[in-house]
DNA sequence: CGGACGATTGACCTGGTTCAAAAGCGGTGG
DNA sequence: CCACCGCTTTTGAACCAGGTCAATCGTCCG
C-alpha cells in the first residue's frame, strides 16, 4: 500500500477543542498574519506587505501523529512549512533497514525536491500543523519576491551544513560520541529548565533515536544509563532528560 | 601550523610544459569562453555576453597534488570552481579523526559557507586546476544575474540529496553495500572502457576510499579482493577497476 | 640497488548487534 | 480504583562485522 500527499486530508486531527475562535472569522490575509512560524522558514523573508501572496499561496492542516506527509518517492508537487509539532525525515532501503535523516521543527520546511520526486519521506511523530504550498506557488512567489529564493538558498545551505555534520557523526564516533553530540545539539536549540540547568525533550520514540544515530535502542538504552551513571545527565521523564554536566557531554562528543 | 588561503600561491605549479599557449595572448574575456567547465558549475548559468563579468570576477590557479585550497573553520573569502583534477573535502575531528564528506571534480563548485568560516577542509588529491572567486564578486554576480543565485541553489540541493545519501550509507550500509554503491555511483559518472565495459578510475589513495566510506583501509581492500573473487569486479591497476558484472554489484548494494 | 610508502594479508580483539526475557507504563474497561 | 493488555524500554548474554596490530609484498624513485 502506497499512501499519497492526499492521505493527509484523511488523517487531519479534530479540532482539539469546539472550534479554534481564530480560525472562522479569519481573512486570508490575517491567517498567515497570526502564523506563530510567520518569522521562520521562507515566510520570514517576506515583509508584512508581501502577506496577502503568502496566505493564497498556502494552507495550513492540522495532523495527528505518525501521519505520513511526503513520500519518498512520489511526485514531488507541494512543499510544507512546519508550524509546531515534530517530524522525522527517514530514507529507506529495499530490505526495509531506515535511516532517518533529520527531524523537522517550527520553521523547518520540508519536501524540497531535486528532481521530480520527494527524496524521503517525512512524517510526524507528535500531532503537529503543517501548512502546504504547492510547487508552482513557491515558484511563483520565488519570480515575484527575489528574497524568497536567498532565504531558500540559506535554509538549503544550513541543512547542507547539518548533514555534513551527522556524516562525520556517522563516519567517525563512536556510541557514546554520537548520542553526547545530539544530546548537546538539542539542548542548545531548546529552554533550560525553570532552575536553569539545561534539559532536553525527546517527544520521539527511542527506536527513531537510534535510527538518527545509527544505533539499535538496546545500544542508545545502554549509552544513556552510562551517562547517567557518570553523572553527565538524568532521566526526568521517559521523555526529558536534565543535563547535568555539559562540559562532561562535551568531552564525550 | 595553518594553512591560509594564501598558501595556495606558494603551491601553484609551475608551467608543465613550457608554457601553456592559450594564456599568454588571451584577453580577460577570453579566458572564460575557452574554459572546459564553462557550461558548468555556476557558470552555466551564464550567456555568452556576461563573459566578461565572469572573466574579472574569477581568476583560474594550477595546483598540485595534495595542495589545501580551503581551510576548516578559516575566513570564507572565496569559493572556487573546479576547472579539472579531483579534490578531497574533509572535516576533522579534535583528536584528528577524518572524514570525507565528498570528492569534487569538474564543474564542481567548493568553499560556499553558511557563516563566516569554511565547513570543511579541501585538498586536492591530483594535480587541479581551480577557479577562485571571492565571496563579493559571487554576492556582486548573483545580484547582476539572478539566474546565479538560482543555479547555486539548485547544485546546493543536489548535494544535499547526495549528502542525505550518504548518511544513509553509513548509518546502514555494511562493508560490501558501502563498496558497491560507490563504485557503482563512480561508474554511472565515468566513460566505460574501449570494449564498452564500465570502468571506475580512482586517483585517490585507498585511505581517503575508505575515510569516505567510513571503513578503514584493511576493510576496504578485503571487500575489493571478495568482490574480484566473487566475480564482480577486476583490479586493472592500483588506480582502475573494470566493472564486470553491474548487476551483481546493483544486488550487493 | 636500496629505501619509503601504499596496499595486502593474517591473527586476534572488541564495540555494537542480536536474541531473549523482564520490567515499565500508559491506556481501557470493568 | 484497579486489573489487564500492548507497547516501549531496559537488561542480560552470546555473537560477529569490522577494527586493530603486525608482518609482508609491491612499486615507484632516487
Amino acid at each position: 500500500m502506497t499512501f499519497s500527499v492526499a492521505t493527509i486530508d484523511a488523517a487531519v486531527a479534530p479540532p482539539p477543542m469546539p472550534a479554534p475562535p481564530t480560525q472562522a472569522a479569519e481573512t486570508v490575509t490575517g491567517r498567515c498574519a497570526g502564523c506563530s512560524a510567520r518569522s521562520k522558514g521562507l515566510c520570514g523573508a517576506l515583509t508584512a506587505g508581501d502577506l496577502p501572496d503568502l496566505s493564497t499561496a498556502s494552507r495550513p492542516l492540522d495532523l495527528l501523529s505518525a501521519t505520513p506527509v511526503v513520500m519518498e518517492g512520489e511526485e514531488a508537487d507541494a512543499v510544507f512549512t512546519v508550524m509546531s509539532g515534530m517530524l522525522k525525515l527517514y530514507k529507506t532501503l529495499p530490505d526495509g533497514r531506515q535511516q532517518i535523516t533529520g527531524f523537522a521543527t517550527a520553521g523547518d520546511v520540508i519536501g524540497l525536491a531535486v528532481g521530480s520526486g520527494y527524496a524521503y519521506t517525512a512524517e510526524t511523530v507528535t500531532a503537529s500543523t503543517v501548512c502546504r504550498m504547492s510547487r508552482t506557488a513557491l515558484r511563483r512567489l520565488m519570480e515575484r519576491h527575489p528574497a524568497v529564493q536567498g532565504r531558500l538558498l540559506a535554509m538549503t545551505s544550513v541543512e547542507l551544513s547539518a548533514a555534513q555534520d551527522q556524516i562525520l557523526l556517522l563516519g567517525c564516533k563512536t556510541a557514546v560520541e554520537r548520542v553526547s553530540s545530539f544530546l548537546l545539539a538539542l539542548s542548545r536549540r531548546s529552554r533550560p529548565l525553570a532552575d536553569g540547568t539545561p534539559s532536553v525533550f525527546l517527544p520521539m520514540p527511542k527506536v527513531d533515536i537510534g535510527a538518527y544515530l545509527g544505533l539499535r535502542p538496546e545500544t542508545l538504552s545502554r549509552v544513556l544509563r552510562k551517562l547517567e551513571v557518570a553523572g553527565a545527565i538524568t532521566r526526568l521523564t521517559n521523555d526529558r532528560i536534565r543535563i547535568e554536566d555539559p562540559a562532561a557531554l562535551e568531552a564525550a562528543a
